[in-house]
DNA sequence: CTAGCTTCCCGAACCGGTTCGACAAAGCGA
DNA sequence: TCGCTTTGTCGAACCGGTTCGGGAAGCTAG
C-alpha cells in the first residue's frame, strides 16, 4: 500500500501520484480521477514517517508538561484537552512529553531526534533554562506563563499579579483586615515557578496598598495539605477572616479545614483565589474566583505556535490574560452581621 | 548533523556509524571510541523520522481519549499522566488523539498514516466499532475497559459490576433500604459506555439480592447536574437515605444538593461510589469509595501494549481490577441514632 | 512546415537512517 | 607457505515519500 503500488495500478509514475494527491503541480483531469479511484479502492494513506523525512516537517507539536510527581490539577487537564483539539484543527498531532527530573532526556527526544515541529511548555519558571535553551536554538515554541524577561518570546499567560491583587482588593472592599495567602508548594516557589512568585508579589503589593495584616503560606498540592494549612493559619492568627489561594488542588482541603475549625464560609471566613471555573463550582459554597480560562489558553498557545511555524518571520506575539473575578458564594463581608447571609451578587 | 556528517568526520562509512551506535554488529574498540567522540562533540542524535521509515517502527504509542465535549474527570488526568510516564520508561512517546465525533479522521491519522506502533483506547463501549476495527486489522492495541465480548483481547478494566455491588452491600449492611444510583450522563449510557452499563447492572443485581427499594438516575458530568440530580432523587422519594455514584465530576454537586436539602452527610444520608482516591479526599466529608487506581491502570495498559509489540505471538493478557472500598467519612448507619457520629472505621 | 509554447507526465535524486552481502586483513593450524 | 576462519569495515540497496529538470505530445502562430 505504498505510493509505488498506487502508481503501478493507476498506470502512472510515482511522482504523478504524489502531485495528484498534493496538488502542487497540475495533473490532467482523467489521470487524477484514475489515481483517486485506486487510492479510494485500496484505502491508501501516505506514511507519516516517509513524508516527514522527505519534507522535514512532522506535523506534530510537543506538549511539555510537568511530571506526575506534582499532582495534576483540573486546570492542566482542561488545558491539555484544548491543546489537542486546537492542534487537530490545524492538522497537527500532539506528542506528550513529561519534563520530569530527567528533563534532558525527553528534551533530547523532542528536539534532538526532531520528533516535533514546535513545542508548548507548561509550568514555566521565572528563570527557565528550558526556555533559554529553546530560544538559543531558535526552536519554535510557546510558553504557558512568562519568564522574568518575556520580551521577544511567544507566550500566553495569566496576569497572576493583577489577579491576586484583584482578589485582595475584593476582600478589602468587604472589610477584611487580616488575610492569608495560600500559595503553591514551597518546593515550587523555591524553584522559581512563575505563578507562585507573581501571585505572591500581587498579594503583598495589594496588602500593602490596603494596609492589611497578612501572612503567606506554602501548601502542598493535595487536600490533606490544604486542611493542615488552614490549621496553621488559624493557629498563627485566629483573627484571620479570609484567604486567597492559587492552589486549586488544595481547595477541598482548605474548605474542610475551615469547617473543622468551626468557621462557616462565607459568614465567618471568606475564600477566594485563582481557580479554573469548572472546579470553582464543585466546592460548596461555590468559590468566588478569577476563573482560569484554561481552554482558551490552550487554543491561543496553539495559534501562536502555528503562526510561528507558518510564518517564521512574523514578529512574536503574546497574550496576557486577566479574567474577571466571578462572584459566587465563598466571600462575604467581614464580621458576623445579620446581613452576612445576603450575598453581594452572583454571576450565572 | 546527519549520519553522513558523523561518518565523514570519524573517517568511516555511514554503516559503521550505524552499527557502532546500535551495537547490532561488533565494531572495533578504537573505531567505536572515535565515533562516539564525534557524536558527543556535535551532539548528534539520529532523526526519528528517518529511523521510523527505515525500520518500520515509530516508537510512539497512541492514546485515544474522549473529546473535550464530555468533561474530563480527574481520573482521566491521572491516567494520562501515568501512561506517559510508563511509556517513557519503555522508550516510547505518547501521541494524543481525540476520538471526537469525527473519530474516523484521527483514526486514519494514527493507523492509516502509521504514526504509532500501537494504541490505548479509553472510554470504550460494550459494542465498540473502534475495537472491532482494530481487531480486524490485527493492530496492536489495549483497551481501558472491556467490550461485551472481551475474550482474546488485551485490556485493563475495573470490575464495575462488582464494585458497585460492593457499594450497595456496604450501604445495605448499614441498614439503608432506599438507595439511589447516580450514573454517567444518559447520552453515554445510551451510547453503550461500559462503566455506565456494568455499574448499573451491579446496582440492580445487588439491590435485588438485598431487597432494596431503588431508583436509578443519569446525571451530567458537572456540579450543576449533580445538584439538580439530588433534587430529583429527593423529590421522587424523600425517604431515600443513600446513593451510589460513578459520576466523579458530579460529586461536588451531589454534596451541595444534599446540603441544600438539609441532609447531613453521613448522619442523614450516605454517599458512596467509584471515584479516584485523590478526588474522593477533596470533598467533605471524605468519600467512602472504591478508589479507582488510575495510575496503576495506565501503567498496566502500557505494559500489555509493549508486551504485544515485543512479542507479537504472546497470548493476550488482561487485568480485571477490583479495588477494595476505602472507608472514609461519607457513609453511616441509616436512621439518625446517637451512634451515627461514631464512624465505623477509617483507612489511612 | 517549423519554431515556440503549453500541457502533462516521467525518471532520477534526495531526505537520513538500517541492513545485507561481500571483501580485505589478520590470526591460526597444518 | 597455503588454506580457512574470524574480525572489522564498506558499498549498495532499501524504507516511502517529495521535488526538480526535462522531454514528448499537442496546439498555435508565422
Amino acid at each position: 500500500m505504498n505510493i509505488g503500488e498506487i502508481a503501478r495500478r493507476a498506470g502512472v509514475s510515482r511522482s504523478t501520484v504524489s502531485y495528484a494527491l498534493s496538488g502542487k503541480r497540475p495533473v490532467s483531469k482523467d489521470t487524477r480521477r484514475k489515481i483517486q479511484q485506486v487510492v479510494d479502492e485500496l484505502g491508501y494513506r501516505p506514511s507519516a514517517s516517509a513524508r516527514a523525512l522527505a519534507n522535514g516537517r512532522t506535523s506534530t507539536l510537543g506538549l511539555v508538561f510537568p511530571p506526575a510527581g506534582n499532582h495534576y490539577t483540573g486546570m492542566q487537564l482542561d488545558f491539555i484537552g484544548s491543546v489537542v483539539e486546537a492542534a487537530a484543527a490545524y492538522d497537527y498531532d500532539v506528542l506528550l512529553s513529561p519534563s520530569g527530573m530527567d528533563s534532558d532526556r525527553s528534551f533530547q527526544r523532542l528536539l534532538g531526534e526532531r520528533r516535533v515541529d514546535g513545542a508548548i511548555l507548561m509550568e514555566i519558571r521565572l528563570e527557565d533554562d528550558r526556555v533559554d535553551h529553546l530560544a538559543a536554538l531558535d526552536f519554535p515554541s510557546v510558553t504557558i506563563g512568562r519568564t522574568a524577561r518575556p520580551e521577544g518570546g511567544r507566550w500566553v499567560a495569566l496576569d497572576h499579579t493583577a489577579l491576586v491583587q484583584a482578589c485582595v482588593h475584593h476582600l478589602a472592599d468587604l472589610g477584611h483586615r487580616r488575610v492569608a495567602f495560600v500559595n503553591r508548594p514551597e518546593q515550587l516557589l523555591r524553584a522559581g515557578y512563575e505563578s507562585a512568585h507573581r501571585g505572591l508579589d500581587g498579594f503583598t503589593k495589594a496588602a500593602a496598598e490596603r494596609g492589611l495584616t497578612v501572612r503567606t503560606y506554602c501548601c502542598g498540592d493535595d487536600a490533606a495539605s490544604g486542611q493542615s494549612c488552614v490549621q496553621r493559619i488559624l493557629h498563627d492568627d485566629p483573627a484571620t477572616t479570609a484567604l486567597v489561594t492559587l492552589n486549586e488542588a488544595a481547595l477541598g482541603g482548605l474548605y474542610r479545614g475551615l469547617a473543622q475549625a468551626g468557621r462557616h464560609v462565607p459568614r465567618d471566613f471568606s475564600v477566594t483565589g485563582v481557580v479554573a471555573g469548572r472546579w470553582a463550582e464543585t466546592v460548596t459554597p461555590q468559590l468566588t474566583a478569577a476563573d482560569v480560562p484554561a481552554a482558551d489558553m490552550g487554543r491561543l498557545a496553539v495559534e501562536l505556535l502555528v503562526e510561528r511555524l507558518d510564518h517564521p518571520d512574523a514578529p512574536p506575539r503574546h497574550h496576557l490574560l486577566t479574567p474577571p473575578i466571578s462572584l459566587r458564594a465563598s466571600t462575604g463581608p467581614s464580621g458576623a452581621t445579620p446581613e452576612a447571609d445576603t450575598r453581594p451578587g452572583t454571576t450565572p
